[in-house]
DNA sequence: CGGATTTAACTTTTT
DNA sequence: GTTAAATCCG
């Protein structure tokens, strides 16, 4: 049964080999950042199928992006022929697919939808309205939030209304079964429903557990620290019967606590598979010494760690550079001169580097600095390009196609473009629809029954119905192309977006061309091209999918989103407290932790150079602050560091400029520093002033601040005013 | 009553 | 800088 080696186990190392070729059952890998951790994989993989005759079709290997599942399987392919029944993806494409072939069981219809973040507000946004919640008192995000830590830890409502402990517990627990209720009543899983349906599925269905089982008999998984309770119980049920469980992972990189991953995952995985092998991985091959010595210095002060040491056979290496800035502003054209230095004495390519910051907020300043100079780069993130209003508002008419029982899609676009159906009518309309006992979309097929609507309206309803009545009738008729293209025009968005002229507009434009050539793409690459399999895809991409490290551009993510990866150059900006670790997480220890081990995850991406920038203000939300460097920096070692600090200016004098490139890199003038001293301004809310040509007021607000600060005055005459307070002529009195 | 224009609020990280 | 909500206007 043992055939011959057919793939280079000799290029292992030592560690790594014992790894690759242990027993089948319970494995758990604990691998160092840079170890090796997915050559691990994919030699495991390969070691299976060709050493212990196992059958492509009985591997299961789980990552958390589709980027890791597609790079899996290309370097699979290079050490062995890929076999189509190989079955590699994320948790929740690979449930997703077993969700659609097994939706009936648990009373949905295979049409399903799968609703996003937006969706989910926007569902949330809806019962509080019904249930008379002020949308102001519980943003709909933090009651989202709840919900899914409570589904993400296998809490149902039934659960967790026995078990609240505050008052907004209180009032989730109201709104969490109705939550539930609807993705029902709308046929439509959210994202935690795409891993805990199945372990419903499962516990209710012993036979079709069985049939997973057998078809999964070697289970692998990537990224096993970020791992949450759903997802531990899938993996549990799928491989208890066989025990052929290979999970991977770095307590040290878990960053993903927030979205419900569960360290207790791996502390007891030797409890719940007895005669568990672990093995370590400490061998850094991707970086420097002095990077691992940094790295090592700042995770070695987390508490709840498992203790380990990674080492590496390179050379030292430079020291990590860290740089003080004056602001955002300069932290952009430091970014930028570090750059064009690099490019100009290593003969570096723009791919070389990554720029990481905390919050997608940070982009934008760094992109203008990028921008201004030439530079090209590609941001990795932000508002993905599916998220984009207009591009979501296609997908909820494509949606309703599908899917005719998702009310979220259908209230979004019955009234997009404008065709008459106002608030009120809509309102009328979801009355009238509960008293008849009818679902939405029923409703407004027999609209021309409801007699509180202006007959106006109806027929507009009626139209609308018909649109996608035809669109239902003709979506397995014609291609996928023709349908969104006919679709389009004939809901009027086309000529929407052609008339609109404004700058937002031609964007707007663009982006939908954008979306065409998507489905272009789709239809042709993909043997699947129905309309179920796009919107599926579309539902469960992630922007780092799409991401091309060959383009010579500079890399710009979130410290998040470069988990994996690795580049020669890192750039980490933005570290200063509050922002590195993020403010949210000063009062906790558990957070700090998780914001320490993002800051290690940064350093360890990076090959040959590390580069850190702090600025000593930065403007946030439309107000400028002092910042104290993150506390993080403290923890590096100071013998791999070298620390610039800016110039520190005279009290009163405007800052020196650092360097005359940073001149030269901004067009806009910087604020003036002076003013903002002296702006301990005499100006508040409440005070009474008088104006010169508008008499006496009261400020009743204040925006912004230096020179750029407005005033809102509202006058005895009544009329209120907003002016750029140093050029408005009053006086206080 | 619906549409258009102005105003306010918002930014942690993501499948 | 973006988008939903509030306000105004026809």
């Amino acid at each position: 049964m043992i055939k011959k080696t057919t793939f280079p186990l000799e290029t292992l190392n030592p560690q790594q080999l014992e790894v690759v070729t242990a027993n089948p059952g319970p494995v758990l890998v604990l691998a160092g950042a840079g170890s090796g951790k997915t050559r691990v994989l994919t030699y495991r993989i390969a070691y299976l199928i060709h050493e212990l005759g196992v059958s492509p079709r009985e591997i299961l290997a789980m990552t958390f992006t589709n980027k890791a599942a597609s790079e899996m399987k290309e370097r699979i392919a290079k050490i062995t022929p890929i076999d189509k029944n190989l079955w590699i993806g994320t948790f929740h494409s690979i449930f997703a697919r077993i969700l659609r072939v097994e939706a009936e069981n648990l009373g949905y219809q295979p049409d399903f939808v799968i609703y996003d973040s937006d969706d989910q507000e926007r569902l949330v946004k809806s019962i509080l309205q019904d249930l008379n919640f002020a949308p102001s008192q519980y943003a709909p995000k933090s009651v989202l939030s709840a919900i899914s830590r409570a589904k993400s830890s296998l809490i149902l409502p039934e659960a967790f209304i026995r078990s609240t402990k505050s008052p907004f517990e209180e009032v989730i627990a109201q709104i969490y079964p109705e939550y539930q209720n609807r993705l029902k009543t709308h046929n439509a899983f959210d994202f935690d429903d795409l891993l805990i349906s199945p372990i419903f599925l499962f516990e209710k269905f012993p036979d079709l557990l069985e049939k997973y089982q057998s078809r999964m008999k070697y289970i692998l998984v990537d990224e096993y620290q970020d791992t949450n309770r759903a997802q531990y119980q899938l993996i549990y049920l799928l491989a208890k019967s066989h025990k052929n469980l290979f999970v991977v992972g770095d307590d040290d990189q878990s960053i993903y606590r927030w979205r419900g991953a569960d360290l207790r995952n791996i502390l007891e995985f030797e409890k719940d598979f007895a005669d568990t092998q672990i093995f370590r991985l400490e061998q850094n091959y991707r970086s420097t010494q002095n990077i691992l010595i940094a790295a090592n210095s700042v995770v070695r002060k987390n508490l709840g760690r498992k203790e380990k040491t990674l080492w590496s056979k390179k050379e030292h290496g430079e020291k990590v550079e860290i740089f003080e800035v004056r602001d955002e502003r300069e932290e952009g054209a430091t970014v930028v001169e570090k750059i064009q230095e690099e490019v100009f004495r290593k003969k570096r390519h723009f791919s070389d580097f990554v720029v990481l910051y905390r919050t997608n907020a940070q982009s934008r300043i760094l992109e203008d600095s990028l921008r201004r100079n030439g530079i090209s780069y590609v941001i990795v993130g932000g508002v993905r390009f599916y998220e984009r209003k207009e591009i979501k508002d296609i997908l909820a008419y494509l949606k309703l196609i599908m899917n005719p029982r998702d009310e979220v899609s259908l209230n979004r676009i019955i009234n997009f473009p404008a065709r008459g159906i106002g608030d009120v009518s809509l309102q009328r309309l979801q009355n009238w629809a509960r008293s008849q006992n009818l679902d939405l979309f029923h409703a407004v097929q027999k609209a021309e029954e409801i007699e509180e609507i202006p007959t106006r309206t109806r027929q507009s309803i009626k139209r609308f119905y018909q649109i996608i009545q035809t669109y239902i009738g003709l979506k397995d008729k014609i291609s996928l192309n023709e349908l969104v293209r006919t679709l389009i025009d004939e809901t009027g968005l086309l000529a929407m977006y052609k008339t609109d002229t404004s700058v937002e507009g031609e964007t707007r434009k663009e982006n939908v061309q954008e979306f065409l050539n998507a489905i272009n793409d789709y239809v042709r690459t993909d043997k699947e091209t129905s309309l179920r399999g796009f919107l599926e895809e579309v539902a469960l991409i992630a922007d780092i999918d799409n991401w091309d490290q060959k383009a010579n551009a500079v890399t710009l993510m979130t410290l998040h989103c470069a988990k994996g990866l690795e580049f020669p150059v890192v750039m980490i900006t933005g570290l200063e407290d509050s922002l590195l670790p993020i403010s949210r997480s000063l009062d906790n220890s558990e957070d700090l932790e998780e914001e320490r081990r993002l800051f290690y995850v940064g350093l360890t991406r990076a090959k040959e150079k590390v580069y850190l920038f702090y600025a000593l203000q930065r403007s946030f939300m439309n107000d400028m602050a002092f910042r104290l460097p993150s506390r993080f920096l403290d923890d590096l070692d100071p013998s791999v560091v070298n620390w610039t600090k800016a110039v520190i200016r005279e009290y009163g004098k405007p800052f020196q400029r650092r360097r005359q490139f940073v001149a030269e890199a901004s067009f806009e003038p910087h604020p003036d520093y002076e003013n903002i001293s002296q702006e301990t301004s005499p100006l508040k809310i409440g005070i009474m002033i008088e104006h010169e040509i508008y008499g006496r007021g009261k400020v009743i607000r204040i925006e912004g601040k230096g020179q750029k600060q407005k005033v809102g005055i509202r006058f005895d005459s009544g009329v209120e005013k907003k002016f750029m307070t140093q050029y408005a002529r009053f006086t206080i009195i």
